[in-house]
Parts: C-alpha cells; structure tokens; sequence
DNA sequence: TGTACATCAGTGAACGCGCGTTCACTGATGTAC
DNA sequence: TGTACATCAGTGAACGCGCGTTCACTGATGTAC
C-alpha cells in the first residue's frame, strides 16, 4: 500500500499493543494472527514484515509489558503523596485492591503473565526476568530497611506475596467473590505487618 | 472393542491422568485430543464417550488434580515426624523447595495452573476453587493461632506467599536461574519470620 | 445353565474451521541521477 | 528541482496442518429368556 518508515514503526507498535491487550485477556495460544492484526487494523498478511514468527512477536508483547512496569503503579504513588501512609504501605494497598485486580488490561504485566512465562520461548523469558528485576528493584528503593541487601531481599518477598494473592484471588473471583476478596484482605493485611517488621 | 464397565472407568482415568500430566507441563490449549488420547493409549474418537466437550475434560482435570490436592506435601510432612520443626516450618521449606519448583508433574496443582484458572470454564474454577479452599483449612489445621479465625487468615497470607513465590521463580528458571533461587530463598525466609510472629 | 441379542466403549475416517506461514502482487515512499 | 526507479509495508489468497467434533462401524460385554 506504500507506507512511509515513520509509518511502518507506528504500525508495528499498534500490531504489538493490540495483541498485549488480547494476550491479556486471553491467553497467547487463544489469538491467532488473523484475529490479532485485524484488532490492529490489518491483513494478517503483512505481518511478517514485522515480526519473523508469533513468538517473536510475544517476546515484543511481553518487552513492551514489562517495560513499562506497573505504571499504574508509579502514578498512584506520585498522585498520592498527601496522604500520611508510607510509600509501601500504599503501594500494597493499590496492588491488592479490587481495581487492580480487575484490570486485566493494564494492570501488573508481571501478575497478568506470571503463570504462562515458564511456556514461552527464552526470549520472551528472558524479558519477563528483565522487567521482575526492575521490578524488586524499585520496590528496593521504597522499603524501609537498612542494608540493600535487606532492602532487596525485603522487596523480593513481598512482591511475591503479592503477586500470589492477586493471581490466586483473580483464579477464583467469577466463581467465588467472596473468597477472592478474602485472599486480597487477608494479603493485605499480612503484608502491612509485614512491612513494619 | 468391547470393554467390560469396570474397564470403561479404568480408561475414563487414564485420559484423565495422561490429560493432567500434559496439561500441566504445556498448557490446556497447547494439547489437542489426538495427541491427548493417544498418550492415554487410545484414539480420538472414543474421547467423546467419557466427556461431552474438551473444556468438560479440563474440569475433570483440574478436579483430580486438586482433588488429591499437594499430595507430597502431606507425605513430606508425615515422613518427617522425626525432625524437631513445626509442621508449617517443614511446609515452607517443602513447598519453596527447588525440587518442588522442578516437580511440574506432581507438583501442587494449586501454584501448576495458577495463572490458567482465570481463563477455564466455570466447572472448572469452581474445582479449582474448592481445592485451594481445601488447602486453606488444611493450612489452618497446622498454623499456630489462638482463634479458627486467626488461623484460617494466617493460612491463606501465608499459601498466597508461597504460591507467588513458587510461580515466579518458576517463571524466571530457565534464563536467571540465581534469580529464581534468590526468589525461592527470600520467600522461605520471610515465611519463617511471619511464621513466628 | 445355555443361547440370542442389545448395549456401548473403542476405532478410524471424515467434517469444517482456524491456525501459523508463504507468496505474488500493489503502489506510495524515498532515493539516485 | 524534476524524473525514473528500487524499496518494502500492506493486501488477500493460498499452503499444509492439526484442531475439536461427528459418525458409521466393530465386537466383547452383559442382560433377557
């Protein structure tokens, strides 16, 4: 169709952005090609102008995912910094709300991907560590304890809580709300303790 | 063929049994039924009368597999009585365990499909449901707490933690392995101090 | 107890369908002169 | 600066393949007499 290289990049960009979205929501195997550069305004055809297989393209899904972090994240903090708790404590508590976790679509990459990662070629493997890494290291930087050693490893424990209580809590919401917001408050709960020692 | 009832159910539960080990180490959506029923040493076509669809399999598989719920589990602790820890120090330390990270196939079904739960069918969320709920008394019964109440929260901050940690280091194995033991150690570390109080 | 027959688990081919990927083609972009 | 042409992003049909599911058939099981 001629297409300008400026043009091309953006196009490459909303292939990737459109399949994060159904990769999200549905899982990599359930979106085919077809389906996915249709979402992005496309022919399936040209596709491979872009990317030289599925895969690589869900190494890019899971680059540009985990890049960005938990933006949500970032700016709930910024936005909240009237308020008296500290830094951690809010962060818990956005992490583990039921916003969050309804929020498939922008909500942690590393909680949405966490369960496929280990199926995924080393590429997309390898971006996923990637973002965990930036990840516990931001975290880092936000408890409160003396070492980094022990900021580190305080940061790594508790994101892993919460990653667990969010995945689990969303595996059981539709068919048990209940004991879905049971796992997020009691989560919650643990973790501020947790976080004063 | 001709095969005796008794027979018919034996084979109900290979498909069953071959099904979960399949799915476990690849995904639902990566197994299709051919390949499914043959490792259970069948063909396809008799598949439809043990289940009326594939997702009614899936349930079934989920139901065993949580069912029997973390059976090494119950085995390590049991098989332990000699060492001096708390059973829920023991439980840590089994659950967080590289072999357990490494043990895909019999490993707890409750961290293995996590991350898929959220995108089965109905019938079998709610087999996933009952076995973590299962899991969560079972953790209660061992935890050391003054009330039922304070138990049952304990159990299900602490699995959640567990679960979290199990998957992520999971997830990062392959391509950081320190990374993915550095998870598992932080998180049985800071499981003992919780556990203590 | 022995015989006739209905049941139904398992076979294997076939159904339509969507998968990931390939390819000949189009035509605006962007370069070379 | 204007013209000729190579580049290559995007199109849309087609490839072989495996998917979940259906179906006519087989034949030992298990029941009725």
């Amino acid at each position: 169709m001629g297409v300008s290289k400026q043009q091309a990049i953006e196009n490459r960009r909303a292939i990737v952005t459109a399949a994060e979205a159904l990769f999200r929501e549905r899982g990599v195997d359930a979106v085919g090609l077809t389906e996915l550069t249709k979402a992005a305004g496309f022919t399936q055809g040209g596709f491979y102008n872009h990317f030289k297989s599925k895969a690589d393209l869900v190494a890019a899904v899971i680059e540009q995912a985990t890049e960005r972090g938990c933006s949500e994240l970032g700016a709930a903090i910024e936005n909240s910094k009237a308020q008296a708790a500290e830094p951690m404590e809010r962060q818990v508590d956005w992490y583990l709300s039921s916003g969050h976790r309804a929020d498939i679509a922008l909500g942690c990459p590393l909680a949405v991907f966490a369960g496929d990662v280990r199926r995924l070629d080393a590429q997309a493997q390898k971006a996923y560590a990637k973002g965990l890494e930036n990840n516990f290291e931001q975290l880092a930087r936000i408890v409160a304890r003396s070492s980094a050693r022990a900021k580190r490893k305080k940061a790594i424990a508790l994101f892993s809580q919460m990653v667990g209580a969010m995945v689990l809590s969303r595996a059981v919401l539709d068919v048990d709300p209940a004991l879905a917001d049971e796992i997020l408050k009691d989560g919650r709960d643990a973790l501020h303790q947790s976080i004063g020692d």
